[in-house]
DNA sequence: GCAAAAGTGTTACCCTTACACCCATGA
DNA sequence: TCATGGGTGTAAGGGTAACACTTTTGC
């Protein structure tokens, strides 16, 4: 009676590469049809017995070895069908990953790290996808501390800012930032400093989590976005 | 190889009655298996050679007779299937109607307009698909004046207000919101009064479609969310 | 000493909020 | 005339944006 579908799970992996000071995206090079030789997303199938969100789980773990990652759903879409003579659609979840501290991935198929704004053309929809998503990471920016995903469990304040630039493509007052992010009494400072980046060290932090799901609750506003000059 | 599913496409119909004041909701009482007799969304099930959004027009057109209605799709959702021996997933969307502007609908099945707060237990996971569906359309009439696919062309400030507080379940000054709507230009006095509310008798306004497709390019902030008392 | 990044402080301005007051009209 | 809803104005407060200045330390 009804028509059925295969449903194809799409990941948008973004990561921080807190050294580069850099957001990147996870692409891999597929070694398999349809589409062989381009890049694209990761992907893989829903099966009959789980979710979602299990089956988004499951295929990060599968291609990355990575278990626990912050995956969300974006959208479902319906159309371009990978295989011509099947059915299809698709449902594309974003995941949020630091970089260094998972230094062994990237091994299943050829995957690697693009920068956003030199990444290649991906197959099918893929590119839609992602610019959704980099649209949905802004607004999650705002509403919440999505972005100590991205970072290292000790951050400056300087990768803060400059991770929250790179996701909104614009620069913020370094001054203004710091003192936002500390009345929000979201990060703690520690008493070690980090040395690499200035002569002078500049202090660690890290992420008051018990605050956040306090103020979770209530709704805040993180950062707020800059007036269009 | 791949499993495959059958898709349904969940509607949940918002309409705004500017004569009661009331934000309602469109159900239907099923006359057919499964969950015969209970109340649920509008249903149907995406054909092979469509996409999500012309499912959802061709559904919510079977069902109610109307076409060209704001539709905006929420979420997928997998687990729970409608027939316990297929394997279904469901995506659901938002319409936005106004009421009086349909009268001559509710036709197929058992359909019915119920209040928010008093409508009946939903079958399956709509229950879930509206709570959801009632933040989006909060967070939609911050960034978009959505509302105005809620109200008759012509309206009152007053039922633009109503409007907002229905959404929001909470008030706001009658001042300050008619103050706010008024410097962003996005609606227009007409000449004309509505004496039905009140003896002095109030102005109708209408939408500027023009200045609103102006200020969706750049990003803006309808209403502002009251602080937490 | 100098350069470079980090830390702290100050001010102006805009938007929101909380109000008060007047107007028009049917009963 | 009075009650009711409608229209307009003003003042205080909070938060953001735009700045300047000092501190630390390797070279």
């Amino acid at each position: 009676m009804t028509d059925h579908f295969n449903v194809a799970i799409d990941c948008i992996i973004f990561g921080f590469d807190h050294l580069e000071e850099k957001l990147k995206l996870l692409l891999i090079k597929r070694d398999f049809q349809p589409g062989k030789g381009s890049w694209s997303l990761m992907t893989g199938f829903l099966k009959a017995e789980e979710s979602f969100d299990e089956a988004a789980d499951r295929i990060l773990a599968f291609q990355t070895g990575l278990s626990n990652i912050y995956l969300e759903q974006l959208h479902a879409y319906s159309g371009k069908s990978p295989h011509p003579n099947t059915k299809s659609i698709a449902v594309a979840y974003y995941a949020l990953i630091n970089i260094h501290e998972h230094k062994n991935l990237s091994t299943k198929h050829s995957a690697k790290w693009f920068e956003l704004d030199t990444r290649p053309k991906l197959i099918f929809d893929h590119d839609e996808m992602v610019a959704k998503a980099i649209l949905r990471l802004r607004r999650r920016t705002i509403t919440r501390p999505i972005g100590f995903r991205l970072l290292p469990k000790k951050f400056t304040m300087r990768q803060l800012l400059r991770l929250y630039e790179e996701i909104w493509g614009q620069n913020f007052d370094r001054r203004n930032f710091s003192k936002k992010v500390n009345t929000l009494g979201i990060i703690i400072k520690l008493d070690e400093k980090d040395r690499n980046s200035s002569k002078k060290g500049s202090y660690l932090f890290k992420f008051n989590k018990e605050k956040f799901i306090e103020m979770e609750k209530s709704g805040f506003t993180f950062i707020s976005k800059k007036k269009p000059a």
